[in-house]
RNA sequence: GGAGAGGUGGCCGAGUGGCUGAAGGCGCUGGUUUGCUAAACCGGUAUACGGUCAAAAGCCGUAUCGGGGGUUCGAAUCCCCCCCUCUCCGCCA
C-alpha cells in the first residue's frame, strides 16, 4: 500500500499520480486523510488518558506496598471512570484506523515517473522487437490443429474432466511442457543467478493481500474447501501465480542489508478463475484456468529497484531467444498497468497460427508497494529499516510459450521442429505423429 | 484426527497481579587494557504509533511477553476463544 506519510504530506501529488491510471481512485484521498485526522484526535485522547492512569495505578502499587490501604481506595475511586472514556475513545481510534486501512488496501500504486500517460492497451509504446515474422512457404496451422495432428493435447478429454479451460497434455505434448519448464529453471538458475523454490500451491489470504491481489480482486481466485467441511472454504486459495507465495517467502522479516539483492525462481501451476474465457472457445490453449509457468521474484534495494527490473526483463526475453522466437517487448502505460505495479514490461510473442502476438510474460517492480502490505523490511547500513523494492515477472507462462513455439516452428510436413537449446531436455530433434 | 508439553527481546532463559520494556547469560557494538590474538573490565544494544521540532537528533507519551477478547484502578502473570511448534498414537503418498 502508499505510504500514509506521503498521503499526508503531498496529497495533490499522490492524487495526481492515481488519476494517471484513470480509474478515479484519487477519490478516495480526502476520506482517506480525514478517517486519519479522526484517528490521531483519538489516539492523542486516549493516549492522554492512558498516562493518566497509568500514573495513579503506579501510586495506588505503591500505597498498597505501604499498607495504606484507605489512601489506595480513595485513588482507585478517582480512575473508576477512567476506563469507560477510555474504552470509548479506543474504539474510535481503532475503528479509524480499520476504515482508512480498508480504503488504502484498494489504492493502487502510483505510476512511475518514467511510465507513459495512457488509458489502454493501445497506448502502449513497443520497447524493442527481437527477430521477423517468419515466412512460410504453406499456411501456417494453428497450434490447435498441430496439437490435434501431434497428439500433444487432448483437449476434449481435458474438458470431460474438469471443464472448459483445462489442458490434457499428451505423450509429446507432456514431455515439451516438462522439457520447457526444466529449460527454464536451468536457465535462471545456472546463467542468471536466481535460487530456485518449490512453494506451496495453496496459500493464506494474507498472501494474497500482501502482492495486492486481495481484497480488491478476490473474486477472482479460487477458494479450497477441506474435505466436504464447507466452512472451511476460503480458508486457503489456490495460488495465480507463484508470485503470490514466493514473494511473501520474507513476510514480516527484517533482511540483512548483505541478504540483498535475493533472487527466486520458481515453476508452479497458476489457476485462474478468468471470468468469460468461455468466449474464446473450448480447445485453445491461450487462455485457460490452469497454465504452468516459471515465475522470477527479487527483493532488492530501492536504489538498484529499476536496473534490476531491465536485467529481470532481459533475463525472460532470453529464454525465448534461445527458443528462436519473435517477439517485442511492450511498456505498459498508466491506465493499463497491474493494480501494484510502479512499472511494466509485457513481453508478446509472435505466434505465427494466430497471426498475432501472446503475452508470455510481465515484468514489474512493485517498488514498496508489496513490502508494505507484508511488513517486510531490511535493515540498511544507516541502522534504520527500510522496505526493499519487490519485483517480480514471468520468466516465462507455459501455455502460450508451447502455442508459439509449435506455431512457429512448425513444418510443411507438419512435424515441429525442436529448437537446438531444448534438445537436450526433450532428446529429440523433432516431434511427429 | 486423538493425547500430552510448550510459545517471553537477535538467541538462550528467569519471571503466578503493582517498583518488569521485562533479571541473568550469549551475541553484537563503543571504550579501556594490550607486542598480536585471546581474555578481563566499563558502557551501549527492540519495534511501531502519536506528540514536540523547519528537519534530524533529542525529549514526552502510548502500545507490544504467539493472536484476539474478558476480569481489575493496574495483567507476561488470572479467565475464555483461536493460531502455531514439539513429543507420542492413529491415518496416509
Amino acid at each position: 500500500m502508499l505510504d500514509i506519510n506521503l498521503i499526508r504530506k503531498q496529497p495533490d501529488f499522490v492524487k495526481q499520480r492515481l488519476a494517471t491510471r484513470g480509474a478515479g481512485d484519487e477519490a478516495h484521498i480526502d476520506e482517506i486523510l480525514k478517517l486519519d485526522e479522526h484517528r490521531r484526535k483519538a489516539l492523542g485522547e486516549v493516549e492522554t488518558l492512558k498516562a493518566l492512569r497509568n500514573k495513579v495505578s503506579k501510586e495506588i502499587g505503591a500505597l498498597m506496598g505501604q499498607k495504606k490501604l484507605a489512601e489506595a481506595e480513595a485513588k482507585k475511586a478517582e480512575t473508576k471512570d477512567l476506563g469507560d472514556k477510555i474504552a470509548a475513545l479506543d474504539k474510535q481510534a481503532a475503528e479509524a484506523e480499520v476504515a482508512r486501512d480498508t480504503l488504502m488496501l484498494r489504492l493502487p500504486n502510483l505510476p512511475h515517473e518514467t511510465v507513459v500517460l495512457g488509458k489502454t492497451a493501445e497506448d502502449n509504446p513497443v520497447i524493442r522487437v527481437h527477430g521477423d515474422k517468419p515466412n512460410y512457404t504453406f499456411k501456417p496451422k494453428s497450434h490447435v490443429d498441430l496439437c490435434e495432428s501431434l497428439k500433444l493435447v487432448d483437449f476434449a478429454r481435458a474438458t470431460k474432466l474438469s471443464g472448459s479451460g483445462f489442458l490434457l497434455y499428451t505423450n509429446w505434448g507432456a514431455k515439451l511442457e516438462r522439457a520447457l519448464i526444466a529449460f527454464m529453471l536451468d536457465l535462471h538458475t545456472t546463467e542468471h543467478g536466481y535460487t530456485e523454490v518449490a512453494p506451496p500451491h495453496m496459500v493464506g489470504e494474507q498472501c494474497l493481500v500482501g502482492v495486492g491481489q486481495f481484497p480488491k480482486f478476490k473474486d477472482q481466485y479460487y477458494g479450497v474447501a477441506e474435505g466436504d467441511d464447507a466452512k472451511n472454504l476460503g480458508k486457503l486459495y489456490l495460488i495465480p501465480t507463484a508470485e503470490t507465495p514466493v514473494a511473501n517467502i520474507h513476510r514480516e522479516e527484517i533482511l540483512k542489508a548483505e541478504q540483498l539483492p535475493v533472487r527466486y525462481c520458481a515453476y508452479t501451476p497458476c489457476f485462474r478463475g478468468e471470468a468469460g474465457a468461455a468466449g474464446v472457445g473450448t480447445r485453445g490453449m491461450i487462455r485457460v484456468h490452469q497454465f504452468d509457468k516459471v515465475e522470477l521474484i527479487k527483493l532488492v534495494k530501492p536504489e538498484n529497484g529499476y536496473d534490476e527490473l531491465e536485467k529481470m526483463v532481459a533475463n525472460a526475453e532470453r529464454v525465448l531467444q534461445l527458443m528462436g522466437l519473435h517477439y517485442r517487448v511492450i511498456c505498459l502505460c498508466t491506465g493499463d498497468m497491474g493494480f501494484g505495479s510502479a512499472k511494466t514490461y509485457d513481453i508478446e510473442v509472435w505466434a505465427p497460427g494466430q497471426g498475432s502476438y501472446l503475452e508470455v510474460s510481465s515484468c514489474s517492480n512493485c517498488e514498496d508497494f508489496q513490502a508494505r502490505r507484508m511488513n517486510l523490511r531490511f535493515k540498511a547500513e544507516d541502522g534504520t529499516n527500510k522496505f526493499p523494492h519487490i519485483l517480480n515477472g514471468s520468466g516465462t507462462a507455459l501455455a502460450r510459450l508451447f502455442v508459439a513455439l509449435v506455431e512457429t516452428h512448425q513444418q510443411a510436413d507438419g512435424s515441429v521442429l525442436v529448437p537446438e537449446a531444448l534438445r537436450p531436455y526433450l532428446k529429440t530433434d523433432r516431434i511427429t505423429a
